[in-house]
DNA sequence: TTCTTAATATCGGTC
DNA sequence: GACCGATGTTAAGAA
């Protein structure tokens, strides 16, 4: 059986569940009403309710409350997680070193935990990535602009990684940076940070490539004598680097 | 019973289950082997493996692999989680619009479901955070510079809000960017596009306030002319905005 | 380990 | 709903 789950277990039986599955490898939910304390790079409580916790072997603790996507509570793999009994209670302790915090859970009263032997090898595969984006820009820089010819991807400056290093039509150096989302100030800023490091050279050119952009986006652009390329939709097929099994669906 | 829980279920049990459930606004969890596809801001899928799977009663839906703190795929709150049978199989789709993507989660074999009628009524309350960094600095503009004065918080300038607009002891005017982490380089960003706000003015500093920064970024700051002021510890009782409820732990 | 950047980032405040 | 910036951001990749 790859689930085995205990109604209203006492501390003993959680402790147990836990320590014991999370030492062989299984997953472990509790459903229980319980209060968390969180310190380390801030510090943080939360009073008593009902949550949902998960415990993975991998060091993995998450407190999820009845709303939200995001656990109200958690701690990152590679930490340790551990179940003690303390004054009757079940306590579930998260710690990790670097940066070095702990979250702990009360238990209050545990309505049920689940042990679950999961096996799993699939590793997800993804598509639309601005790595994909990338490599489309490499097969067709004329999509930017006609006669643009990729020098380098990826070079590496004093002040950052440039997406891509170009030449225009005409010779002149041209600094790419891509987003596959609605460009940012922050992305601006970016831009500008790499073009700022050839300002000896009054021929360098700065583009900013993504769907869209704000108004005050633009702006900041034109105002820094910089450039906005819309590129909506790139054909995910012609990057030249689809994964073929990504075909299937 | 806050949780009820239900061992290897039939497709029509487990389609019963997640729509009740949800409706009636618990949340429902399934350990499940699985395959997942992910279609919208990018596009996705995970071939057969054993999985956890949260489906909370505002939209959310999470899928968990036995490792890692974030789950392989998921929705977030505000859209819709249904499920039916399709060729005996049970499927879970989540929907939502703006940005319009979906989730679908086709059962191979269910080992386990709970509905878990969660009563969660309390709020995180946090210490650390960067704005009592803020209201710290407020309070205590001498830990930055002997004389600093805050003349204005959060300004709304056409290129974005800075954090501390101020002047020095011989009143010239400062910008103020405060960071909780160690800065990075968009955050060296952040603070020369606010000062080339008034690069007009000669007499304009700028402020990089953090606890930490890389060798990269304060060369960044030296190289324009930019300040950078470590502030490590702050004393988060003398903010003039700790709540009460805090010193609780 | 540290540094740099992307992310289906998410989330909250504000307009 | 769009925009802007914080986040205990996390996670991956490179030096």
């Amino acid at each position: 059986m790859a689930a085995e789950h205990h109604e209203t277990p006492d501390a003993e039986t959680l402790a147990n569940v836990v320590e014991t599955g999370l030492h062989e490898g299984a997953i472990v939910t509790l459903q229980a009403e319980c209060e968390v304390e969180y310190d380390g790079r801030t510090s943080g409580y939360l009073g008593p309710g009902d949550r949902l916790l998960v415990c993975k072997p991998d060091g993995t603790l998450l407190v999820h409350q009845p709303d939200g996507h995001k656990p109200v509570n958690w701690m990152p793999a590679g930490g340790t997680v551990s179940a003690r009994e303390s004054d009757g209670d079940l306590v579930v302790v998260a710690r990790r070193v670097n940066p070095r915090e702990r979250v702990e859970v009360r238990l209050i009263e545990a309505y049920g935990v689940t042990r679950y032997d999961a096996d799993d090898a699939a590793e997800y595969e993804e598509s639309g990535t601005e790595d994909e984006m990338h490599a489309y820009i490499e097969a067709h820089p004329d999509e930017l602009e006609e006669g643009l010819r990729v020098v380098e991807h990826e070079r590496e400056t004093k002040y950052g990684f440039i997406d891509f290093f170009a030449t225009d039509s005409e010779g002149n150096p041209v600094v790419v940076e891509v987003k596959r989302i609605q460009a940012t100030l922050n992305h601006f800023d970016q831009l500008k940070r790499y073009v700022s490091l050839y300002e000896d050279n009054d021929e360098v050119r700065g583009m900013l490539v993504a769907p869209s952009a704000s108004e005050r986006v633009r702006r900041a652009l034109r105002d820094s004598g910089l450039e906005f390329v819309e590129l909506a939709e790139f054909d995910r097929d012609a990057t030249g680097t689809t994964d073929a099994k990504l075909s299937d669906f």
